[in-house]
DNA sequence: GTCTATAAACAGATAGAC
DNA sequence: GTCTATCTGTTTATAGAC
């Protein structure tokens, strides 16, 4: 499972921590005596179990692509008809608002990688080659399909970052949003008029390409 | 000018540093050493000048709302008609797209920002107080005029956050929308479509709005 | 596998000479 | 105002007991 062939939940239980406190604190903001006592654990076993800081950075990393990864293909499938491919990129945007947005649980994981894409590095590479680009490809694919263009055009790839930029933003200015709407909280109400207008400018968008 | 009443172009070199080192690096991952090297000065003056690297911080912050500012609130005025209202939001969305994605001058600033914005803290606060949220309800009353809808209405505000995020998240992913798109770097010409996906995206949202 | 103790480097802040 | 030297605490990594 790892470089040098243990098993424990020690293991496992230093990811979490990784994943809550370099997201939350940033991974040059987290000290490795924070990152064991979170894990119930000692300084040593980070070495232990991962080489080094920077090796439990990457195992993050690894875990947040496989989750999320997992999270959103149950959304992915192969569409017939334009408007299959249309209902399952509305399908897709659902799942990734409730992701994203609403969902507490993953907040942690969303936080971490979205500090890994902020800044470039080793990490960053390696999410968007596992990650970030094989998705892209299929959301391109299924708007080439529902729109009728060519999934390498750039208007389509372009169009499908802003999709997803409007998604990510209503997270990294969650607080921003919170305050400015008077909202307590993000809950399933909001995460839903955020999902409705995402989807609303969604068809627009492609209403206007297929022209 | 300053807590202590000092006016020397250190001070000057000094937040330049900042800008770059914090924005590049994050605030943790940045040490006084290396500031003080970059802008050619040595550890104490940090000191001297703003208290701590906590109060260089804030003085980054500061330059950096206003200089955003004076780039942006060039393009607002109080329009009196519904198309003059329209004109004025794209002509603005047009400068915001300048600066955020097309700027390398303004790289540094926008990295700056873009860090303090997702890790809410003191600054991010300072931030969302001078800079955020006047800029955005001033956008809000442009929407609400072109739109015939209220400046106070969710879907109004909603889709304003929409718009800058996408922006936004231009910048974000940019080293990701280069590799996709191909694109050597993101130049006049690539700006330029950015920014008419954006305005696209833009009418049409607001035509939905107004029915 | 887990943990304590410690090594070696580095952090931010400051005293005091100029 | 500027700078060197240094204080004090913290960092990551590791050696070695269990």
């Amino acid at each position: 499972m790892n470089d040098s062939g243990t098993n424990s939940d020690t293991r496992a239980g230093l990811i979490e921590a990784g994943l809550e406190l370099f997201g939350h604190k940033g991974f040059d903001g987290t000290s490795t005596r924070e990152l064991a006592a979170r894990a119930g654990t000692n300084v040593a076993s980070i070495s232990y179990h991962f080489g080094s800081k920077a090796g439990l950075r990457e195992a993050c990393a690894l875990a947040v692509t496989d989750r999320m990864s997992r999270a959103l293909d149950g959304a992915l499938a192969t569409p017939d008809t334009e408007e299959a491919a249309l209902g399952l990129i509305e399908k897709l945007v659902r799942a990734l608002v409730d992701l994203i947005v609403g969902s507490p649980e993953a907040a942690n994981m969303v936080a971490f990688m979205l500090r890994e894409i902020t800044e470039p590095g080793d990490v960053a590479e390696m999410v968007y080659r596992s990650f970030v680009e094989p998705r892209h490809k299929a959301l391109c694919g299924l708007w080439a399909m529902a729109t009728g263009r060519s999934p390498d055009d750039a208007e389509v790839k372009l169009a499908v970052f802003a999709l997803v930029g409007q998604v990510l933003y209503f997270r990294i200015a969650s607080p921003f949003v919170i305050r400015r709407l008077s909202w307590g909280e993000i809950g399933q109400d909001e995460t839903r008029q955020i999902a409705d207008l995402v989807i609303d400018n969604l068809r627009n968008s492609m209403e206007r390409q297929k022209k």
